[in-house]
DNA sequence: TTAAAAAAAGCAAGCGTTTGCATTTTTGAT
DNA sequence: ATCAAAAATGCAAACGCTTGCTTTTTTTAA
């Protein structure tokens, strides 16, 4: 029949269609209005939001991906999502990106979960993303490659890219753990120690690295390292332990990172009987927002974790719109603070 | 020209249509393959796989939820991105969504940032959503029905929902709190008090009516009660100098959270300069990690927030796929676990 | 064998936008 | 008033998949 173009949806959101006809435009222009309002004069936009508002249109994403092949969605890649520090990684990297009217999803990598043929949502959600955060820090070399195949844009966040293609925002810390090192040997420390996590992840290397050399340079001799395989409060309190148990047990710490600098702390405190030796030095690396949740004011190597990620963001971003400006490498300078006062 | 239709896309990502060529099938075919595997035979199934594995494809999402309108998306509101607990449920959520082929998004209510017209990307986002997890606890019933407006699924996650239209799970909070009760009353404690943190949140309601109710029943007078605004470390570190300088102070604590119980201790340990009166008791309320954190073995009232997650997930996602099964409270037992010990 | 039922595959019409290009309207300068 | 340039709008072809329905193939039962 030749009236049944007028029969309306009854069910189911107004679509930009709706709101087309409604105001007496064409599609195209309540299109435009929404994604380059620029482009429409201001007595159209005026009345298309009327009406959106009135029906309560708001673009279809789904559509509108497909047909701008851009998703306004970045994708954050962390090896672990109950590691305290990618909670707040996670609240920059989404705030920035709102800001810029992107979207942030969260992205796991342990899940090696490609049995299922290609058709894993996990990498269905990759082939969506137009840009990738990799903040994995002991990710391989090999699966950040993969994550570029679709030449889509990526920064890595919190080490130096091995890949010259990539950019890069990473923190100084060979520099920071130096600092600690210098630190100890104005404080008179005699025996000082290292506590690490992984020792795989670069960021233990690095601040081992940057630490032992240091204490060498100082001391004339190496450090007691200890690398108890994982970020983990309950392994590092235990670490305590076995370092007090030994021969000469060290009188400063340096540990990878906070959660290790407490979990160590707590250890050190439940086993000192004999308080008068005098507590030992224990110093941290990072800037989780942990210290606010514990008593101690924890001495700590800190760098500007908020700065970073969310220039990281906004760089990624900022090459996503644009045709690729170069990858860069922006380092971030670190700084010891004592005892930084809770919150 | 004839042969212009034998043109390949030189650039870009690999399109069932490809696949579907190269295998010798319709696009249809291919299609089902990913979306109904057991539409199509272990044969054709098998070189579709071969293929599509070869070309390096993977069903744009985009396409398919514009196509199937359902984006196996599910949005977690929650009212604080920094909260530790919401890190938990965050992972919860993902971890049972992504079992059932969902993704799960993080959705903040804070941002009242409607000012943009409907065009914010919120909106759309909730928008794209295929059902909502709606776990902001001190959230006006008003945004939880503007959330329900677009016939979309909502569970409400850790309070008895108030519309009866929507399902919800949460934890006997009166029940749990009256425990703690029972427990100071059987531990001689003589001056019970309550330290919760945003009086309007439900949670903190419950919580404080449960203890307070079983205490006039056991004492025959209130406990003291404090309500210090937000669920905070640092503010009820502060408390604890507060409520000692009371004539008589309290000798057991019952504090609303987690954080809050952390906090306190901190701060009696703190201020506590003659620790032969003993320590007084606190107890906590919750399960958050939080608790890995700290070298405080803490009592405390907790609920199986890992299975009340997944259950409020799964149950989500049963409602999207069939046709609604009428609403369900379901609620779990609280039990008051003594200083459990560290993981 | 053969017919009916079940399984597998295909057709084609969407899904709701964006966007290059063409067209119309407005503006501004003569 | 006149015309070119700029601004605003419209047209229609994608974008890559899903799905109701139809057609073909295979299986099952008689």
């Amino acid at each position: 029949m030749a009236h049944e173009k007028s029969l309306r949806k009854t069910h189911g959101v107004a679509t930009a269609q709706d709101v087309a006809k409604d105001v007496g435009v064409s599609l195209t222009t309540v299109s435009r209005c929404f994604a380059n309002p620029e482009l429409v004069s201001k007595r159209t936009r005026d009345k298309i939001f009327a009406v959106a508002n009135r029906l309560g249109y708001s673009p279809n994403i789904a559509a509108r991906v497909l047909a701008s092949r851009r998703s306004n969605l970045i994708g954050l890649m962390v090896d672990d999502f109950k590691d305290p520090d990618n909670l707040d990684l996670f609240h920059f990297v989404s705030a920035e990106a709102q800001q810029r009217n992107f979207h942030a999803i969260l992205l796991n990598t342990n899940h090696e979960r490609s049995a299922i043929g290609s058709g894993s949502i996990e990498n269905s959600l990759l082939q969506q993303v137009d840009g990738l955060l990799v903040s994995a820090s002991y990710l391989s070399q090999e699966t950040i490659d993969r994550c570029a195949i679709q030449d889509k844009r990526v920064v890595i966040l919190g080490r130096k890219s091995g890949d010259p293609a990539f950019s890069s925002v990473y923190s100084d810390n060979e520099g920071g753990a130096a600092q600690v090192a210098d630190y100890f040997h104005a404080n008179k420390i005699q025996r000082p120690a290292f506590v690490g996590g992984n020792a795989q992840a670069t960021v233990t290397a690095e601040r081992r690295a940057g630490f032992v050399q240091r204490v060498e340079q100082h001391y004339g001799f190496q450090p007691i390292v200890r690398e108890i395989g994982a970020n983990d409060y309950t392994m590092a309190f235990n670490m305590a332990e076995e370092l007090l148990c030994l021969p000469k047990p060290p009188d400063g710490y340096f540990c990878a990172t906070e959660l290790l600098a407490v979990g160590l702390l707590d250890g050190l405190q439940e086993m000192n009987s004999n308080p008068e030796r005098g507590t030992p030095l224990v110093v941290g690396f990072g800037s989780s927002t942990l210290s606010r949740l514990t008593r101690y004011k924890l001495t700590s190597v800190t760098y500007p974790i908020e700065d970073m990620v969310r220039t990281a963001t906004s760089h990624l971003i900022d090459t996503i719109g644009s045709g690729m400006t170069g990858p860069k490498r922006i380092p971030f300078p670190c700084v010891l603070t004592e005892g930084a006062p809770i919150d």
